[in-house]
DNA sequence: AAGTTAAATGCAAACGATTTGCAATTGCTA
DNA sequence: TAGCAATTGCAAATCGTTTGCATTTAACTT
């Protein structure tokens, strides 16, 4: 059972795919007024379930959402709260976690620090 | 101005190092019912703010708060919903990290994945 | 192309976690 | 031990998110 192609669900992934960063329900809800926030939540859900985007923990405050361009990880400047992206390689990651009894399907790091101020989104 | 030093204060800071695991503020007022969960919220801000424990964001859910026992990360596995522990070389995996511009403070490694079913907390 | 049906939407209201205002209580210091 | 600022409890507000239900819509059938 494929997922209905609505021009309102359309437009939600569109903004996620345009913004290369990540956005809460209510800052997609600011760019498309039209679309009721409930709605928005409803198809957050589901695009994260059919994994086209993903839903990260960065705080306590509004889960924040992104479409996957390229796998990266985040790092949140604590000066500016600003959020930036870099890459690492999984599998080297992997070898360093001493881990056992566990099938690591995912791994997500978040690197907290200060940026140094020219808010270049790496 | 050091923080004072009440008695509920250090019950809450108690239970959070006897317990070798995360708690959200509910599992602690569940603990030590003649304190209000008003106050086990204010109490865990100031500790995460004085750094004497560590406030994490697994999920959606409540917000999860642990004593730091010796620094570790965080295997959550899908299947059963636990949280387990395992350390990593900050050090190492900081040299893996393709980052520019950044100064890291600090690394929070969280996996996600299946354990093997036999819940040791590692 | 119109009819049918399950899925998608909007609105209001519920919900759970966390925060705030304020009066009463308590720990520290003079 | 008196005094004051910090801490606590209670009630209520707030914020993000979810749910119930009636209406609308996309996609399938004829």
């Amino acid at each position: 059972m494929p997922i209905k192609l609505t021009a309102k669900r359309h437009k939600i992934l569109e903004v996620l795919k345009q913004h290369h960063g990540t956005l809460s329900a209510s800052d997609i809800n600011n760019k498309l007024p039209e679309i009721d926030l409930v709605t928005i939540y409803r198809n957050l859900d589901l695009f994260v379930k059919e994994k086209m985007i993903k839903k990260i923990n960065l705080g306590t405050e509004e889960a924040q959402y992104e479409y996957q361009h390229e796998p990266h990880h985040h790092a949140v400047c604590t000066d500016c709260n600003k959020v930036h992206h870099f890459t690492a390689s999984d599998e080297k990651i992997k070898k360093l976690l001493e881990i056992e009894n566990f099938k690591v399907d995912e791994i997500e790091v978040t690197v907290r620090g200060v940026c140094n101020k020219r808010h270049t989104s790496l």
